[in-house]
DNA sequence: GTCTATAATGGGATAGAC
DNA sequence: GTCTATCCCATTATAGAC
């Protein structure tokens, strides 16, 4: 099909998205990475609101503020950029899962992962809706990654929800199912905001909502997996 | 922007995504319906799989098993196309808010509504697919739909769980969040179904897959309302 | 490194025969 | 009503001047 399999690392240490820049081209360089960066995040909102092939290389260059030819100049193809803005969002979500360790208290783990879940839903929303699109469209440029890495991360933090059950410091809840979930519960309020925004009947997704969404999901959560919530929010 | 308004009717009983045929065609014709029932299968495919920019009416022509030329004869346009492949979809989910009535016991209709949204992740993994990417592209083609006749049901049933937590007879659950997380928490099974079967390792999303899920969710949802599930499931 | 101009492709839409 | 052949535009990618 595609070139996936350049994705894949699986003899290093850290399965993301591999090498990202061109062959030729040398990381460094201050102006390099502050023009990548100029570049990426324009990249974001346009494949966020258009979708892969909705997403124009010339609409990018207008949101970045620069000619179409110094994108393919940095990234060669559309393509290539479109998996360079999703490695950006990968490495950003796979640090809340560290709160999820058997020595924490089930109800303060959860509540942190739920906590800064909603802060990337909330700060990054634009990064969420690349993702959804890519898993929505069968995940052509990150199976590897799922497979992969994600794949044992949540196998491991399936151990650690495990050992909290057994232990009787909560409910019996399928951990896996229980992060599915947690990534629906708290991903829908940046990828379904179109959605929420009409019936709730508000212009924009103000803090007040987001205050709300937080506590709403917590409390739904940790009750679910029989916990009290370990403050007063 | 684009022609949305044709879309709203706030004067019909009905807010589906209005008058979907051709403006000269008359509606009659069996084999004219079964035509467009076919052409609208291999749509929604496509456009699950690629989303609208990236379907082309060749490939839907092509699993429709046409010339691409019937295609813009039945529907006229690719928009016309999708905004009818939409319209199907809204007319299948619209029912499952009926279980939400005051009369009924809260734990069973919240089961039944979670049991009918999950029968749609199984069965139209591919409808629910094509809602989400409207949805994640800023619903240009649905936006009055979701804030006419969504959001009228939203705010009923609202006051229906209002009302079971003013009797005591739930936990005090923000209604319109609930069913945010309901939402998510049940289309995820169909949208996020790559991710899923890639963390699991698994080829397909079986039956065994889905039983699982269903009663995860139902269990969860149910004890974070602080109610008990209506049967052994 | 940056930009203009252009080549090459793919796809939506339609004309017109049957 | 159905289908083939074709038009025309948008878009990716690149050549080559500066």
């Amino acid at each position: 099909m595609n070139d996936a399999e350049t994705l894949d690392q699986p003899d290093e240490t850290d399965e993301t998205l591999g090498s990202l820049s061109r062959p030729g081209a040398v990381s460094g360089g201050r102006l390099r990475r502050a023009r990548e960066a100029q570049i990426l995040d324009a990249a974001e909102g346009v494949f966020a609101e258009a979708g892969f092939s909705g997403a124009t290389m010339q609409g990018i260059a207008e949101r970045a503020g620069l000619p179409k030819a110094n994108l393919h100049y940095y990234f060669g193809t559309k393509e290539t950029l479109y998996r360079a803005v999703l490695a950006r969002i990968l490495d950003l979500w796979v640090d809340a899962f560290d709160h999820l360790v058997p020595e924490r208290d089930p109800a303060e783990a959860l509540a942190a992962y739920i906590r800064d879940k909603m802060h990337w839903s909330r700060t990054r929303p634009l990064a969420s809706k690349v993702f959804a699109n890519e898993i929505i469209h069968g995940a052509p440029q990150v199976a590897d990654y799922l497979s992969g890495k994600l794949k044992r991360t949540l196998d491991e933090k399936t151990r650690v929800i495990e050992g909290w059950i057994a232990a009787g410091r909560m409910a019996p809840v399928d951990p896996r199912h229980l992060v599915f979930t947690l990534w629906a519960a708290t991903q829908t309020y940046a990828d379904f905001e179109a959605q929420i925004r009409a019936v709730l009947g508000r212009e924009t997704m103000d803090d007040d909502v987001f205050l709300v969404a937080s506590r709403h999901v917590t409390g739904l959560i940790l009750r679910g997996c029989g916990l009290k919530p370990p403050r007063g929010g």
